[in-house]
DNA sequence: AATTATGTTGACCGAATGGTCAGGTTGTGG
DNA sequence: CCACAACCTGACCATTCGGTCAACATAATT
């Protein structure tokens, strides 16, 4: 009974399990190495070493260099994405735009290196995403500013660009992951504390809403 | 005569003319390399080609391809230091940020290159500025942070975290470099023009000013 | 138990990269 | 005009990188 009661909880197939955690193994190290190297500083050696496994494995599961960073950056793309669940059922900007602050800046704190990876991308000209920028990502932005619009014109926020105000979100809460060497150094070299990132969340949300005209 | 006026306005040894051209050329086409490849991505004869010099004479000019790099982002670090004149003299937050804001603005419109570059370096840990960062910025933030307070102090503005407005100031103005290419695919692949490089700062210093308390 | 499909890995390869160097050219000071 | 110094560069080298492959091991299937 032992055996089956594990059976049914997680192995589907010893074989698909493999897979699943093999790549999920390799997925994580690349994420980290992608970060702290850059796509060009990044080897396959060091991916390789960092999830604990020889170089021609790596390439067992993921043909190129490239596949498996263009698997990296889509992943990071989805979660991305999801932050924004908060802006479409909220009455107004301060539950839309607050709730969304802190989502953003909870995925800054949660998934430093996946941030990075994208900053990097995008920086880079977004040779592997471009075909995400012009399609998903654009249809997302135009959804959202309708809705930042459509507050405006009902008198529930001051009237902000809403292109730009988006930009600004992303900029801010990014920037706590993509400059978060930066901001540990000029913390005497300590990460942010639980309250220091409170703190860092709550001044964003309350220099922004005051900014737009609510509270 | 010609010969004379041309000799005292630029020429004060033709030896000292051309390694002081051949060192910008150089500069130039690394700072642009390593923005668009990353510093790992970036090769010596990219950037040889970019110049239009063999790459044996960028080794003569910087002995690595570190030196070269290393010099690129002193060069930009300066620039952005400089940015930060305008608070020195303000009365108050509205022309203290709000200059600084400004000047930040036109710095990433005018040197995208170096600001990407200057992230990318960040990104990555701070490998060849790790220095700069515990010295020279640390200074400079914790000068203008004491500004800020002191602006707080005498009821000039919000009792907004000096530290946190402060990354939020870097955030937003630095986005519209490093992120250029993702604001320019939303704009439906064009550069943004000057209107808009004017609404995208008029937006940042409303949003802020009345964020933090004034006007 | 035998056969097949999937996973594993050390050894290897061609291409590219950072860097060197010898032998040249050009400017400069005497 | 000469000699020295600064500048220039094609050819070359050692190393590293992404990727391949053959041989092997393990699991699934019949």
């Amino acid at each position: 009974m032992n055996q089956n009661a594990q059976v049914s909880r997680i192995q589907r197939g010893k074989r698909t399990e493999i897979r699943r955690e093999n790549e999920r193994v390799i997925l994580d190290a690349a994420e980290r190495v992608f970060a702290e190297a850059g796509y060009g500083g990044a080897t396959m050696q060091l991916i390789a070493d960092m999830a604990g496994l020889p170089k021609a494995n790596l390439h067992y599961y993921f043909p190129t260099k490239e596949a498996l960073y263009r698997q990296v950056v889509r992943n990071i793309f989805e979660i991305w994405l999801h932050a924004a669940d908060t802006f479409d059922d909220a009455p107004g900007p301060v539950e839309g735009i607050g709730g969304y602050i802190e989502a953003k800046m909870e995925i800054s704190r949660r998934h430093p290196f996946g941030s990075k990876v994208w900053a990097s991308e995008v920086m880079h000209g977004a040779p592997v995403i471009q075909d995400y920028l012009e399609t998903t990502l654009r249809d997302w932005t135009v959804g959202r500013m309708a809705v930042i619009q459509r507050w405006v014109d009902e008198g529930k926020m001051a009237p902000v660009d809403p292109r730009h105000l988006l930009y600004m979100l992303w900029a801010m809460t990014q920037h706590y992951a993509d400059f978060g060497h930066q901001i540990e150094t000029l913390n005497g070299g300590h990460p942010l504390t639980d309250a220091q990132w409170r703190e860092a969340t709550e001044t964003v949300k309350s220099v922004i809403l005051r900014g737009i005209g609510v509270v």
